[in-house]
RNA sequence: GCCGCCUUAGCUCAGUAGGUUAGAGCGCUAGAUUGUGGAUCUAGAGGUCCCCCGUUCGAGCCGGGGAGGCGGUA
């Protein structure tokens, strides 16, 4: 067994190649990780999840705490085995749902009280709490329990919060003691502000964890303004250990970070589009729900090898839509993902052979094309 | 044949003492969605108010006639 922890393998720019090696098998960085919320990843199959290419999946402590709980799926040997996954996978600590899902909600200096969205219960989470939840689903990458501001916030907020996150960082760390095998990480806070992310750095790097987290980003701030704090953020980082965007992105965002450091990403968007509609492409976003469609023999892509545009029609896509059958959120989600992947490794391959700004620029220019002319 | 009820947006229906530009839900046309509530939100298009005549300053609404639908009855 290869021992735990990240190794790098080539880098072009400030865009990086790794692998990061773990009981379960090796996570390819960059790597886009899908999100399976609730033990699965919806309407794809883990081996189809596979299939696509990823390597880890992520999951979620609010939501497995909250339902079946953490303890039931321990006596039934783990998350890995309960959802039928063997590959590695990353839980979120619960901060960031508590922020975004539940209703009312106190937050002190110990931890947040929150009522659950599902029954209204209410329930405690701290870092402490948030450690052994992950434990018990078995989690491989295990996230410090922070606290995620929307943005914009002023700084006085910012701070506040970002020092905070620290804390529960240091309480985290201690809460999770010595486990070979999996990884914890520290996860950056501080808003857009360079100081403060620098602050946030300094205390995560002391501290020292197997990863280091950009959070507190993609959340209402653009892309512009995101990609002007990844212009210094990641670099603060320590550069030996892998660089964990949370919650990001489009296509494009996906690219910017990786071009400016980062290693690893989730996001929700490949999987939440599949099931409204919307598609991923080298040519952009392509909604399948217009009436455009409807009519159109034509795969989504013609270069992709996936099953939605190997085996079925535009018009096929789109009936399946507005039928609402189960068919169209498998056969999109699973194109997304899909898509998602080939992209990650085509940058990958990019960076490992030092051709990464020109892999970046044909990336940009059949983008620029648009989506095929209607019929 | 007679009696009653009904006819308003693509569908199902509100509607007011008779008073600007006639509404809703669904559907339709688009848009949003970034550490997942299979969720939600936003915008837009769409009308011979069944037809004709009358009353009135003014009718989807009141009166008369007609057409169509549903139910009851002989």
């Amino acid at each position: 067994m290869a021992q735990t922890g990240f190794r790098r393998l080539a880098q072009d720019g400030a865009a990086r190649t790794g692998v990061i090696d773990t009981p379960r098998g090796q996570i390819r960085t960059p790597a886009f990780m899908p999100v399976g919320t609730a033990a699965t990843v919806k309407a794809m199959l883990p081996e189809s999840v596979a299939a696509t290419g990823a390597d880890i999946l992520l999951g979620n402590t609010y939501h497995l705490m909250l339902r079946p709980t953490a303890e039931r799926i321990d006596r039934l040997g783990g998350l890995h085995r309960f959802m039928n996954w063997d590959k590695p996978i990353l839980t979120d600590s619960g901060g960031f749902q508590v922020m975004s899902l539940s209703g009312l909600r106190k937050l002190t200096e110990k931890g947040v009280t929150f009522k659950s969205h599902i029954d209204g219960s209410k329930h405690e989470l701290t870092p402490e709490r948030s450690m052994e939840i992950q434990r018990l689903l078995g989690s491989d990458i295990v996230m410090c329990f922070d606290e995620c501001p929307a943005l914009p916030a002023d700084r006085k907020r910012l701070t506040e919060s970002m020092r905070l996150s620290m804390r529960w960082a240091e309480r985290s760390r201690e809460a999770f003691g010595d486990r070979p095998g999996h990884m914890l990480f520290g996860i950056q806070q501080g808003g857009l502000e360079e100081d403060l992310r620098a602050e946030s750095a300094e205390a995560l790097t002391r501290i020292g964890f197997d990863g280091y987290a950009v959070g507190g980003l993609a959340v209402g701030e653009g892309q512009e303004a995101m990609f002007g704090c990844l212009d210094f953020a990641p670099a603060q980082l320590p550069e030996d250990k892998p660089r964990y965007l949370m919650g990001v992105g489009k296509p494009d965002d996906i690219v910017g970070a990786v071009k400016r450091g980062i290693d690893m990403m989730d996001c929700v968007l490949p999987s939440r589009s599949g099931r409204t509609g919307q598609a991923w492409t080298r040519r952009g976003q392509v909604n399948l729900k217009n009436a455009r469609h409807a009519d159109d023999p034509r795969p989504l892509d013609e270069n992709c090898t996936c099953p939605a545009c190997r085996s079925y029609s535009r018009a096929y896509l789109h009936h399946v839509y507005r039928a609402q059958e189960m068919i169209s959120g498998m056969l999109l989600t699973w194109h997304n993902l899909h898509y998602y992947q080939q992209i990650m490794q085509e940058m990958r391959a990019a960076i490992a052979e030092g051709r990464f700004a020109a892999w970046e620029a044909a990336f940009h220019a059949q983008r620029a094309e648009g989506d095929i002319e209607p019929l």
